[in-house]
DNA sequence: ACCCATAGCGTGTAATTACACTTACTGGAG
DNA sequence: CTCCAGTAAGTGTAATTACACGCTATGGGT
């Protein structure tokens, strides 16, 4: 209240910022990513699909990517059309939908991380290794304080 | 290269990371807007508008908000509609169209002002005051260094 | 005076996001 | 066994975003 009176300021307002910075960093990684028709939307998915091994709820999963459970639904249609991952009802709880990502979902994926390291590379190169380090930790800590 | 091998993996992926973190601040902001029928896209717009103090042409305003010029003709139109704003074709060059925020907007702005405020304290309260300053300012140097 | 490269904008279309609401199912209380 | 509160997921709808493309206007060269 009183120690940040300068900050409450529309100028420094958290969202916008970090709305805006992600928007910048966002168009470098689609670009690249488009070669192995994945969006930036569903290589994260993917990914986070295949360290969590398979057969992971719905829900689970939107929880790890931080994401409204609605949207990843729809973004899991257009995945499961092209037979990269599988979507199962549990034996012993018919609401849960446990998702999987298959051996085409794996073989993408290996494509699409060639991608996605051009992209990091160069974002790293331009913004330097250490710093990112720092912002890293730094949002990881927004993102714990804030859900 | 070879000094951050570990951050070219997808964990570490800068889009990704920047993206959730912004989705999960967002709520909290748009959640306070929507009192005063203000999006948290329209917010920055009309803020902007009234810094730079008028008569400012669409691209410029886009350069600003680090945003696609076309997704601010999109969000310009309701505005429009709204009477917030005006856009008016450059008596000099015709291309150009000036943007200006009405007595209307700046009404609404103060209102904006406040449910906005609410939401940046809160947020800066779980946070910490001193994390967001640390982190505004390499945010900023990621937006410079890529664009 | 004419032509044309360029700048500034708008539109078609599609992907992404999420709120409100609905549906389907489970497990336990009565 | 029945009922119902709560849980998991999907759908209707709308806002946000941006790429590709097309339009109009400008200014300089010929």
């Amino acid at each position: 209240m009183d120690p940040a009176e300068d900050l409450l300021k529309p100028v420094h307002c958290v969202s916008h910022t970090l709305q805006k910075t992600a928007r910048v960093v966002a168009g470098l990684y689609a670009g690249e990513l488009r070669s192995c028709g994945l969006s930036r939307g569903q290589f994260p998915i993917l990914q986070q699909l295949e360290a969590l091994g398979g057969g992971v709820p719905l829900s689970v999963l939107a929880r790890r990517l931080y994401m409204d459970r609605t949207t990843l639904t729809r973004n899991l249609t257009p995945l499961e059309r092209a037979g990269l991952v599988v979507r199962e009802v549990d034996p012993d709880d018919a609401r849960i939908r446990r998702v999987t990502i298959t051996a085409a979902g794996r073989a993408r994926l290996v494509e699409g991380r060639e991608a996605w390291r051009r992209a990091q590379s160069q974002t790293l190169e331009r913004i330097g290794v250490d710093a990112w380090r720092l912002l890293e930790d730094e949002l990881r800590h927004v993102r714990k304080a804030l859900s």
